[in-house]
DNA sequence: TACGATATGGAGGGCCACCCCGTTTAGCAA
DNA sequence: TTGCTAAACGGGGTGGCCCTCCATATCGTA
């Protein structure tokens, strides 16, 4: 497989073409921050202070620039989910690790649809793929406390669901969380 | 409170622009079966075979156009909760319910999106309002079957979250449906 | 039939994603 | 240091979209 598509190897790449991937990179993350995923790019780019073709050219779509600003945080969610592996309750850590992905979803305005966003063929199943991998472990080693035929697909969608949803609800993160609470425990009383 | 005021007494309209009206709607609503709830409204414009100013002066915003397209299908729902109030188990009721205001939000790619957005303040509070009455009042009489602490909106933002989500899924429908049951069942095993 | 109120849609402004291509620049080698 | 070349840049063009204005056409009635 190839290494990464949408965004070549950084060491390799001109100082002038790396310092403007990272401009562009600081300056979606602001603006995303503010106002959502669905920016105007050409925005991006004039807070970038480059050319709108330069950030065409570093980020072929959409989803390459939305991966490239999430992935430090997918990387955080990633190591977290490892920290919570030894955990004492298998249970509770994987549902304080959803907690914590879904906090990170509602945060970060537009992460959560693009980490079930596997879709795109050529580019960005990284964040996907890693996401899932780290969720996969812990949710394998919760084991019993999960109910049976519950996939980590189906927990992060359900976490992104919500994420999508609240994400411009002006009380935002405690609405999802409430949300997710709910899912978590279920609608039924015992 | 206005009586509608996005959409003006359809009797009192001229023949020609209820005419319009009605072939906008019938083209909004197929292109938004095909593409989802972002079409291009000169698209629509151009599919019903009117100017994009006519589309505009029947609908002055998107959630006006989308409120129009989903009305009946938001009657329909609320019907069914009526129906379900003489249901035998109330709790089941409920679950019935939100099972197929899921099923239809799937269906009518956008609908869910459609029916949370509560927010513009001049237009469109009615299929919001129509349906979360729909739903208090099963919700209400489900009682003790819900866990304690649970609204309608809750309940309701929960379904259109998940059919947000899985709104482009290939295999949308019975992937809402299994997340749907997770959340209804919860995730932690009993 | 004639008239006024009502409705229409083409044209245009502002914004955007995306691409072409002439110009500039980094990085290397002599 | 200087000169060269591949790599990167960005202004500007294209086409699409949303939305509005206003001259024109149409409806319903007296």
């Amino acid at each position: 497989m190839p290494e990464d598509a949408a965004e070549p190897p950084r060491q390799r790449m001109r100082a002038d073409a790396r310092r403007n991937a990272e401009q562009i990179i600081a300056a979606a993350g602001a603006l995303i921050a503010e106002q959502g995923a669905d920016v105007s790019l050409e925005g991006v780019a004039r807070r970038a202070g480059v050319g709108s073709a330069t950030l065409h050219r570093h980020f072929p779509c959409r989803q390459a620039l939305l991966e490239a600003v999430f992935k430090d945080r997918v990387e955080a969610l990633c190591a977290k989910a490892g920290d919570l592996l030894s955990h004492p309750d298998p249970g509770e850590a994987l549902l304080t690790w959803l907690r914590a992905v879904g906090a990170h979803a509602v945060a970060n305005r537009g992460l959560g649809a693009s980490l079930m966003r596997g879709g795109d063929p050529t580019f960005g199943d990284t964040c996907h793929d890693m996401i899932i991998k780290a969720g996969d472990a812990l949710l394998t080693r919760a084991g019993d406390a999960v109910r049976p035929g519950i996939a980590v697909t189906h927990l992060l969608k359900l976490v992104s669901a919500i994420a999508l949803a609240t994400e411009r609800d002006p009380d935002g993160p405690a609405e999802a969380d409430r949300l997710l609470a709910i899912a978590i425990e279920g609608v039924r009383a015992r």
